[in-house]
Parts: C-alpha cells; structure tokens; sequence
DNA sequence: TCGTATCATGAAAGCGCTTTCATGCCAAGC
DNA sequence: GCTTGGCATGAAAGCGCTTTCATGATACGA
C-alpha cells in the first residue's frame, strides 16, 4: 500500500531466521521457541512490518474479509441500515475482518452476482431489506458463506440473527392499551416483508391476548419512510384511533408530525410507537420506541458467518428487543 | 470464494491460449487478435471465470479497493456520515472499486493506522470529521493516497472535496432576512471545526453583507446533534431572535421539535434553516436546509482518488451547495 | 528476393505469504 | 551407548495473477 513495504522476507532477514519461522511466529502458531517468536514480533513491531492481505489470502485462502449487503436507498434514507452497518463493521474489525461495502444501487442482479463473487470476501453479511434475494441463495448454494440480518423471506433457507419483532409488536401493543388506548392502528410496511409481517402479527395478537376484537381496516400499509407516516395520518383521523404501532421509526416520526401539524395532540389524543431505536427516535417529542439490538445482531452475525468458514453450521438466532418508552405513548391517566 | 473457482489457468486451457494471452484478453490490454480476445470472453463468461482480486493485487499492486474512515458514531447517529458514506461507495462501485469500510470506533489510534495500513485498498478517502487526523497525514506522507471530503482542517495539507458551505451559509441566512427576520441565531459547532467555521463566517458575512450588526451572543455553539439543538432552544428564546441558522439537520430538527414543544411557532414567530439536506430534513415541517451534493462529493473523491494513483496531483473542489426551501422559514408577510 | 520492423503469442519470473515436508537437533528410553 | 520420538527450523512449492522478455510469424519496403 505504501512506497516501500517491509516484507515477512525482510523481516526474516533482520531476525536471522527462514521467513517460515517468521510466519509462524507472527501468526501464533505452534513451533517457535518462546523467546525466538518473541524477537520476532518485536522487531516487526520496530520495522513498520504489515502483512499484505492479499498475499495471505492468496496463499492460504482466507481473505479476513467480510461483505456487507444492504439496498443503496437503505443507507441513504434509513437510520436502521445505518445502524446496522455501523454494527457489523465494528464486530468485524474486533474479530480482524475487514468490512467490505456492498450496495444495491439498483444495478442489473448478475452485475451484482459477478461483484459479489470478485468480491473476493470470506462471506456475506446480506440485509433481509437486499433485494438480490435469488442471488444471494445462488451464491450460497454456490458455496459462499451467507448469514442476514433481520428477517428473511422463509424460502430463504439460510441463517439469519434478528431482534424478536413478534413478541415485540405484542409488548408495543399492549403497552398503549395500557396508556388506556382502546383504538390501536398498525402502520405497517409491505406484508410481504417478513419483518412488517411479524410486527403486524404481534399487533394482532396483543389484541387476542386482550379479548379485544381486530379490525382489519386499522392495518395501514406504508413503505417505510416519513413521508408514508404524515401520508396516513388523514387515514388515522378518520378511522377515529387514539393509538398507533409504527413499523419503524421513521413513519412514526412522519405520524407524529402530520399530527402535530394538524393540531392533533400526542399522545393526548393520540399515542404512537415507533421501532428500531434509531437516532431518529431521540429528539422531542422522543419516540417510545422498540429498540434493536444492533450492536448484538451485528456481533452475532460475525460470529456466526466465521463459524460458517469453521465449517459448522449454526442455526438463526432471535435477539430479544426492548420497548422504550419515551414521549409519544404516556398520557396523563384518562 | 466458492468452493472450486475456475482459475486463469483453467480458461486458457480450455482456450487453447496461454494465461498471458487470457489475461490480456480479458483485461483488455493489447496485443490480441480481436477474434482470439473475443472467443476468450466469451469461454470466461460461459465458465463462470472470475478473477481472483488478490491475486490480481498481489501480482500487479493494484487492489482496486477503496478505504473509507468515518467515525463510527457518525454513520450511527448523523444521517450526512450515512448519505455520504453511500455515494462514495456508489462512485467507487461505479468505477470498478471495492468499498472498505473504516470506521473509527474509539480505537486507539495506533491501531487504526495499522488497520488501515494492512487494509490493502489502494488509497483513502476520509471524512473530515474523522478523529484520526495525524495519522492520515502520516499515511498520507508514507505514500498512501489520500482525498478528503469535508473540508479538513487547514493544516492537513492533502486534497478535499467539500460543498461550498461559506456561500450557502450567507445564502442560508439572507433568506432568513428576506423572509424578514431581524434577530438571526447561529447554532453553530465547535468552531475549531472547518465545516461549522465555515458556515459561521457564511453568517457573520451575512449580516456585513446587509449592513446588519452581529452580536456575538447570537453565536451558539452546539455538537451537531439533535439534543444539542433541543438544548439550545432556552438559550435562542432568552435572546429573543426569530430566525436561526444551524450548521446542520440534526441540530435544527432539534430547535424545531423544542420550540414546537414550548408552543412557540416556526416559523412564524421563529424560522429556522438547517443544513445537509439529508432524510432527516424531510418529514413536516419540512425543513428549509442547505442541500449537500452528496453524490457529485463522492463522485469527484473517486474520481481524485484515482488520479492520484495515476500519478497525478489533483487540486481540491469546492462544490456548490443548493438552498432548498421547506416550511420552517417561509412565513407570510409580516 | 531478402532484411527488417510489427505484432500476436507463450514461457517464465515473480508479487508476499502460508504450508507441507524434510532435516537436524536434543532428550528420553532401552 | 545407541535408537527413537519430539520439536524447532528451513527449503521450497505453490496460491492465481500480471508482466517482462524472447520467439515465431507476418507483412512491409527496397
């Protein structure tokens, strides 16, 4: 990377010993006299010596590098993505991957493909949000290493580590019929998306769980921005609730303002709670909120993708979140 | 990456032509017979040959990877680090490059440079918000090339792509003027920061520009986040002033949401800009921002970047910014 | 017609590292 | 005292690619 690298070959010059010895002391790795690996490292240290990745790749296969998948749009308007992103690369760097960027910039899916393969990382770390699903079970089916994160579509038989969207969506629930919501609307997103589908199946459940009757018509569709938030709210008023569950917090926080614009009181009139805990949640009125474990999804799914390279097989793993109560869900008792 | 890749060798042989020959083929280098280029692609297609990055790295010192070095808080908690982040990554896909993401999570200092040193990428580009200033420049000054985008601190001496932030600032606060405020704030941050130095001189120039006295009480200094904003609101109402500028979305998100709470009107009886035009800026009331380029940053950071591995010394950019006008600053006449 | 410049091609030398494999040394066991 | 096993070490063979360099073929001009 700079002008003039120091070679493990200089290196082994410098010590005295054949660059083999050098590697395995370097490395850690068994057959070297204590104080032998000892001078070793130290004079590495004092030479400025950095291993070349690509030569260790090369030579043993191993690349240290992780790909990270997520939609382009993702990063760009999503705080979830971001956080999410932030987690793993962090995981990944105390584990000494290398964090590789993978975004979907809505490029033809065999580009994708072709990038992904080249890419040259050990594994995948792939967004249930990518849109290269097929691709992605290719590749996998392929051989590549692949762990998602958060819920994929149940035709993708691979590992995936997620925050526990259902239980959740039932705690969020419940947590406004405490307030004393009576009128629950569910602002969801596509119910194709497993992770909308879950949190609106706990929505319906929490209402089993209370004796109280569904109503269908109190499910909104929204895409997940913003704008789909202030966009129901005229939807909102009209079905007369006094309580939303938000899929994410970016439409809660659109809720909250179209509301808040149109005089409506929050949660006075009406109470919303958002999810995922991202930094879009904390300014006032700050958002009760189901906030994920990002930075236990993201350590898990390195953990679990370099098991993958140790040949095991881990299976999903489903993180417990965590209902935050901020300001947008306690009113004065009615 | 998979389990058996088809190796140059392999393509050749079943070409018929020897791996020099391949390889020239399928990079494009000449000295191939047209037909013979053409029937190697084609047989590299039909296999499924994809060149191994490392080894192309090793033999030819070129990873094509890009490092990118934010702090890690950033891409968690500020949508600019996320929006930029993401058009880099866009640009250096676009331009054939790998995206290695570097973020700086606190880690000592050392070991970030180390990190970045044995990354392999060909070169960095580094936010200007990034902690880890000197040991850029120490990368920078051992050969690794460098662009910056934000503006760095004057002292770093390397390449920047930056948004005009001077300008927009002065356009940012003559529209305040225009939409007749007297009093204007300035919610900066830390003024050691060349971005909110910037976007304060853009305000004080302003005010010479319109003939209007600036109190340096009017000055106030946050972190660039949403609780900073939030918290600044006591302070803009004892100073009585109806109109404020702040260095960016997080921060005026933050003022809005406080005066909105405390019943105060925006932008009727106080109007506020922000800055970055990111998503944060778009749910009501929209908020009236400074628009960043981001992808025209990240696009000529690529673009830099590569220059200087061809051997070039490209100057810095300074890229206009766009005021885009939302509803906390439009008031009617006064 | 022959010499020479031109060009496609292949052989082979690495790039910097990991990893057998063989070697030489020593201590333990007979 | 001599064999055997264990262990630290080095030599060397690649990993898959790029890139001189040499070669043979072709086409050109004289």
């Amino acid at each position: 990377m700079t002008d003039r690298p120091t070679t493990l070959a200089d290196l082994a010059r410098v010590c005295g010993v054949s660059s083999a010895t050098a590697s395995r002391a370097i490395n850690g790795k068994p057959g070297v006299r204590p104080e032998v690996r000892e001078r070793v490292r130290r004079v590495a240290e004092s030479i400025g010596f950095v291993p070349n990745r690509s030569a260790q790749h090369l030579a043993s296969g191993r690349s240290s590098l992780i790909g990270v998948v997520f939609p382009s749009d993702g990063l760009r308007s999503d705080p979830y993505a971001a956080a999410m992103i932030d987690a793993i690369g962090r995981a990944a760097a105390k584990a000494g991957f290398g964090t590789l960027l993978h975004l979907e910039a809505g490029a033809p899916p065999e580009q994708v493909f072709a990038m992904l393969q080249r890419s040259g990382s050990d594994g995948l770390i792939v967004s249930a949000l990518a849109a290269s699903a097929m691709w992605i079970s290719e590749l996998a089916a392929a051989g590549v290493p692949v762990v998602y994160v958060g819920r994929p579509s149940p035709d993708v038989d691979l590992p995936f580590v997620t925050a526990e969207s259902f239980s959740a969506s039932i705690r969020a629930t419940e947590h406004l019929f405490e307030q004393g919501c009576r009128t629950v609307a569910c602002l969801t997103g596509p119910l194709d998306r497993p992770d909308a589908r879950d949190r609106y199946d706990g929505f319906v459940e929490a209402h089993r769980l209370a004796g109280l009757p569904i109503d269908d018509s109190l499910v909104v569709v929204g895409d997940f921005t913003a704008a789909a938030g202030v966009a129901a709210v005229e939807e909102l008023l009209r079905l007369g609730v006094d309580g939303v569950v938000a899929a994410n917090d970016l439409m809660a926080r659109g809720v909250v303002s179209g509301l808040v614009q149109r005089g409506v009181a929050v949660p006075g009139e009406i109470a919303v709670v958002g999810y995922d805990g991202t930094v879009g949640a904390e300014f006032p009125p700050v958002l009760t909120t189901v906030r994920q474990p990002f930075d236990a999804i993201g350590e898990r799914a390195v953990a679990m993708l370099i098991a993958i390279l140790d040949g095991e097989a881990p299976g999903s793993e489903v993180l417990a979140a965590e209902l935050v109560v901020g300001d947008t869900s306690v009113r004065a008792r009615r």
